[in-house]
DNA sequence: CCCTGATTCGC
DNA sequence: GCGAATCAGG
């Protein structure tokens, strides 16, 4: 396969995306990373400026960059827009609310028994417990097993995460859902996981709790 | 080792 | 233009 004006545009939006050349090379398929990365630099961008928002970023520092004069000249706002609905961009994470409740919150301990706990992800969304029908029933294990700077943390580094979807996941990626499965705003943490776990290291923190915590839970 | 992007250069 | 091989790093 070639690069079709199609796959161009995947191109460009993934690299602005942020996303890395082999992720990119996954998604696109029948493409290497390399290939990936040769097409980035010579379609000129390279440097991926953080400005993600819109506007036709041209921030070259060497090479000239010619726009690529496009036959309409004036043309104005009237571009290609998809059928996108609307993407506010807000943190579609937005976990069950976790009281201030001064657990003691022993840290993960990997000590002896291996803690015959389900993994259990907190699938968080940003409405309500609506579950369109045909979910497999989304465990809402409530966070008030979890610590508040646990879930903070886990907050913040998923920030961070790679956004990958279910095909990009390895033996090393994190694999921990983020979103709502029955929407766009889906992925798997993908950062990289602990050795031998299926999460990172916040998500392990918070998918494996230690057995004490577990004890004594009202309700 | 795992992974990144950057460059080179024969095709 | 393309991308494997290679380089240079984290």
């Amino acid at each position: 396969m070639s690069w079709t004006d199609d796959r161009v545009e995947l191109l460009k939006k993934m690299w602005a995306d942020g996303k890395s050349a082999s992720q990119i090379a996954k998604e696109l398929g029948s493409v290497t990373r390399n290939a990936v990365i040769g097409k980035v630099h010579r379609l000129g961008l390279s440097s991926r400026t953080a400005d993600a928002a819109g506007a036709a970023p041209k921030a070259k520092p060497a090479v000239a960059e010619p726009p690529a004069a496009s036959p309409e000249s004036a043309a104005p706002a009237a571009k290609a827009a998809p059928a996108a609905p609307a993407k506010p961009k807000p943190e579609p994470v937005t976990p069950p609310a976790a009281e201030a409740t001064p657990e003691p919150e022993a840290q993960a301990t990997p000590a002896p028994a291996p803690v015959p706990d389900p993994p259990r992800p907190v699938i968080i969304t940003g409405r309500r417990p609506v579950v369109p029908a045909g979910q497999p029933l989304p465990p809402q294990p409530s966070a008030n097993e979890i610590s508040p700077e646990a879930l903070a943390n886990v907050r913040e580094v998923e920030k961070t995460a790679k956004k990958l979807h279910l095909m990009e996941l390895t033996e090393r990626t994190c694999k921990w859902p983020i979103g709502d499965p029955a929407t766009e705003e889906f992925w798997f943490c993908g950062l990289p996981s602990v050795a031998g776990k299926p999460y990172c290291e916040a998500h392990v923190s918070v998918a494996f709790q230690p057995m004490q915590s577990r004890r004594d839970r009202r309700r």
